[in-house]
DNA sequence: TACGGACCTTTC
DNA sequence: AAAGGTCCGT
């Protein structure tokens, strides 16, 4: 969820037409929202049995039962727009937080504004907003794919076609999503996981990958992520941990993430040839 | 079928 | 130089 921001001592989250201001005391969490308390516990997954979670992953994975405990409390959150989702991804590719910020920021102020921000808009008025006028805002090449993608939804119908995925199949939504343009393995990945609620859909990305090469696959340690190797490796996770795949890849972005400046240094030590 | 580059722009 | 990759050409 890239709607996140604080404002003093209290954090504000956007999702969709949602929005969320939390304040935490020495006891509790203070929410101020447009929508009901239902909805923030969906958002924060409250409905999951986490020690349940937790415990299975451990089972099955030994070996992240330190990263749980290290990040104890970390959750995945569950975001009630796929259309917020899905168009945010489109922005990650090749890029970096801050920028991506800004951009989901630009796309949001397409909708009605609310109380605190902007409802995200539909894909329907993403559509309507010509390439030019986003490479204008910074989009670069992505200004091309994100209104024919938003177009394709819309096609499809919009929130409510993305919303109905969620009952198929995991495979066959994959394909489907596959076909967006600007959409490749990662981004459909992501979109499964976040948007759609697929909990065994396992993302590779830069991070995700330099931690899959130090705890499974160290004979890939420093080589670039090939299509071939993201199916393979996403494959063993997912049968590793099954249903909870995608919360298990949570922790160790998380992880590598927090330490990122840190292995970035590690790994340039161990193949510094190239490096002045 | 499997790499190698280009791609917009900003940040570190 | 690299960033929460994708696409196209060889």
């Amino acid at each position: 969820m890239f709607r996140w921001s604080q404002v003093g001592d209290v954090w504000r989250v956007q999702d969709g037409p949602h929005w969320f201001d939390i304040s935490a005391t020495d006891t509790c969490f203070r929410v101020r929202s447009n929508v009901d308390e239902s909805a923030f516990r969906s958002l924060f997954r409250m409905d999951v049995d986490h020690a349940a979670m937790y415990g299975g992953i451990i089972k099955r994975g030994p070996e992240l039962q330190e990263h749980l405990g290290s990040l104890n409390g970390l959750r995945m959150m569950r975001p009630f727009s796929a259309t917020e989702t899905l168009m945010s991804f489109l922005c990650t590719s090749n890029n970096h937080i801050a920028r991506i910020k800004t951009m989901v920021g630009t796309l949001a102020g397409y909708g009605v504004p609310t109380e605190v921000g902007y409802a995200f808009p539909e894909a329907e008025v993403i559509a309507s907003v010509s390439e030019t006028e986003l490479r204008a805002k910074g989009f670069g090449y992505r200004g091309a794919s994100i209104p024919k993608a938003a177009a394709m939804i819309a096609d499809w119908g919009g929130e409510a076609s993305l919303q109905s995925l969620k009952q198929q199949e995991f495979g066959a939504v994959r394909e489907r999503l596959l076909g967006l343009p600007g959409v490749g393995p990662k981004l459909a990945d992501c979109i499964l996981l976040f948007a759609l609620d697929f909990g065994e859909s396992v993302p590779i990305d830069t991070h995700i990958w330099q931690a899959l090469t130090r705890l499974y696959f160290p004979e890939w340690s420093n080589t670039d992520l090939t299509h071939k190797k993201y199916e393979a490796s996403a494959e063993f996770f997912r049968a590793r941990f099954g249903e909870w795949a995608g919360v298990a890849h949570q922790f160790l972005f998380v992880d590598n993430m927090l330490n990122w400046r840190e292995r970035k240094k590690e790994s340039a030590l161990g193949t510094s040839v190239d490096s002045d």
